[in-house]
DNA sequence: GCTCCCGCTTAACCTAGGTTATTCCTTTGA
DNA sequence: TCAAAGGAATAACCTAGGTTAAGCGGGAGC
């Protein structure tokens, strides 16, 4: 189990005395998830914070006819997970699964309660981890909300260049909220 | 300058000592926003965090046709502000005005940081402050990405039973993201 | 009591994007 | 090595929701 990626994230906003880096990386469970296997289930209640350490992930939501829409990709270095269903301890409403064979590190729950008990500092750390996504949270709300498709296929190609060439087109598709045929289309008529 | 219902909202997740409490106070600057005045612009850089004591204010992008998108209404109780604009000190890509006569209070983008350093616990509190609104953001997304509107309709009714009859209709069908004349004509046609 | 503005409705027409279905590849895997 | 599965493209057709424009009713200012 390798943390080395994890404790780097960490660094670039608190800093850990050696034991407190030794307490935390004690706590870590490691996950390895094949290519489309589930890390997460709808209606399963989540686990605490997940980071990607291998791999990609995505996060998405399946709609009354059955068809998914992507959520978040996750490749390393990201966290993953429903928020809503990991804070609350409710089902979750979203599915996790890899897109490509994946490992990851978690916390339980409870882990989480103690980490902040014991290394305070991780308030602040998760605290700025927290606004952070939601930022982007926000900023992909004006952007479903303001842009029409093909603005938003741009954007997506700005904010995550090295995605969008390992990425089947039809993730993307769901992501920005189109179908893979429209997106087809799209593309095709883009002189 | 009342800072009693942000000091209860406080108090429900972290316990401050007197002392704490008039530190606190003592930071908190007060504004007034007259209906239809602005409270913050897009491109302004934002201030710190924003509390509404009274009235109702909303969040808003503007597309390149000109149309409006409401990403938050905040009543009394509520936090507003653009956040990406906030943590990064960059300019906003949101509007912030009052539908009613209404006041707020907030701090200085420093004094966050003065309180950070004084006071830990506000990690905690800005904490859980944060993961609330990521949650409360990534059901949205999902809701946006996966309802028809008639259901984005009939959450937000759910959702915010209090916000519904207070507000014109067309704020409604700018959050939801349809046009007020598709919310009318889905309304009417509702047997 | 009269404006004037604003929000709501209606209706005719329009389009971005969805649906269904078929074909063609490429990958995977027994 | 062949079959099966899944991604991509294309095309004909469809619909949720947008656009434009006009009329109506109520409330805030005078």
């Amino acid at each position: 189990m390798d943390a080395t990626l994890l404790l780097k994230h960490i660094a670039r906003h608190i800093t850990l005395s050696p034991e407190e880096q030794a307490h935390f990386t004690s706590l870590l469970k490691h996950r390895a998830v094949k290519k489309k296997q589930f890390l997460a289930r709808e209606g399963d209640v989540s686990r605490g914070p997940t980071f990607v350490t291998a791999g990609l992930l995505r996060s998405y939501s399946i709609d009354n006819d059955g068809y998914e829409h992507v959520i978040q990709f996750a490749p390393p270095g990201w966290w993953v997970g429903d928020i809503g269903s990991m804070i609350h301890q409710r089902p979750s409403i979203l599915n996790v699964d890899a897109l490509e064979d994946s490992e990851v590190l978690f916390l339980s729950e409870g882990d989480v309660d103690d980490l902040y008990e014991r290394i305070p500092s991780f308030e602040r750390f998760f605290r700025i981890l927290t606004q952070n996504a939601l930022a982007a949270h926000q900023a992909r709300l004006v952007s479903i909300l303001s842009l029409p498709a093909k603005q938003r296929y741009a954007e997506f190609c700005r904010l995550y260049p090295s995605l969008i060439d390992c990425l089947p087109q039809k993730q993307v598709a769901s992501y920005i909220g189109v179908t893979p045929e429209f997106l087809s289309k799209m593309l095709k008529s883009r002189a």
